[in-house]
DNA sequence: CTCACGATTGGA
DNA sequence: CCAATCGTGAGC
């Protein structure tokens, strides 16, 4: 078990430049009793300074503010009341800047997903609400650091065995916005079943 | 205080 | 194609 823990400070680099090598990564999130689950990475979307579709944009609120915070800490927000998604920051204090992480793929299905879901596997962590709802991932988690702890946490592991081309990546733009559809930020696995949309 | 809206998803 | 569902923040 030489799980390589991703430190904090690989994040203080562009977006843009991180995204595409969080594929192939793996999430892992840690429960109180103890239990694990892990996801590999499979479709992530960058956010920057300057991005009309970035959340800190335009100003830092009270919503946004972690991603004005530092780098290799977490980014959560509830979009259409309903849904969390989860971020990763990136870059600098004061540079608004994150990894939207869009699709999982678990390596075990979680107690609490409904039978009906259980069909489609490779689909329970394949969209950024529904990867949160697999994880158990919410606002309570929103600024906390991806660093390994006693009780519940959330980290991120280099991939074990670096196999090089043996993961091809596609880049294409991002998913549901209204403002900087044209700029090519979004990058996923190709072929993985467990991307959100192709 | 009011109100339109969203980096989504599942179902008609 | 469309409704669900609600915290947020802009505007009055």
């Amino acid at each position: 078990m030489s799980h390589l823990i991703i430190p904090t400070h690989w994040f203080s680099r562009p977006a843009a430049e991180i995204a595409p090598e969080l594929l192939g990564c793996t999430l892992v999130r840690h429960f109180e009793d103890g239990q694990r689950i892990r996801g590999l990475i499979v479709e992530t979307e960058a956010y920057a300074a300057g991005d009309p579709a970035c959340h800190g944009y335009r100003k830092k609120t009270p919503r946004n503010a972690s991603m004005f915070g530092s780098a290799g800490h977490l980014y959560v927000y509830l979009i259409y009341g309903m849904y969390y998604c989860l971020n990763i920051v990136t870059d600098h204090v004061d540079v608004p800047s994150a990894v939207l992480i869009r699709a999982l793929a678990l390596d075990q299905i979680p107690d609490w997903i409904p039978a009906k879901k259980r069909a489609q596997p490779h689909r329970i962590a394949s969209g950024p609400g529904l990867l949160c709802q697999a994880m158990r991932i919410d606002r309570s988690h929103d600024g906390i650091p991806l660093i390994p702890q006693a009780h519940e946490s959330i980290w991120v592991e280099f991939p074990d065995h670096q196999q090089p081309n043996s993961l091809e990546s596609v880049q294409t733009t991002r998913i549901g916005l209204k403002q900087g559809t044209e700029i090519p930020w979004r990058w996923y696995l190709k072929d993985h079943r467990s991307v959100s949309r192709w």
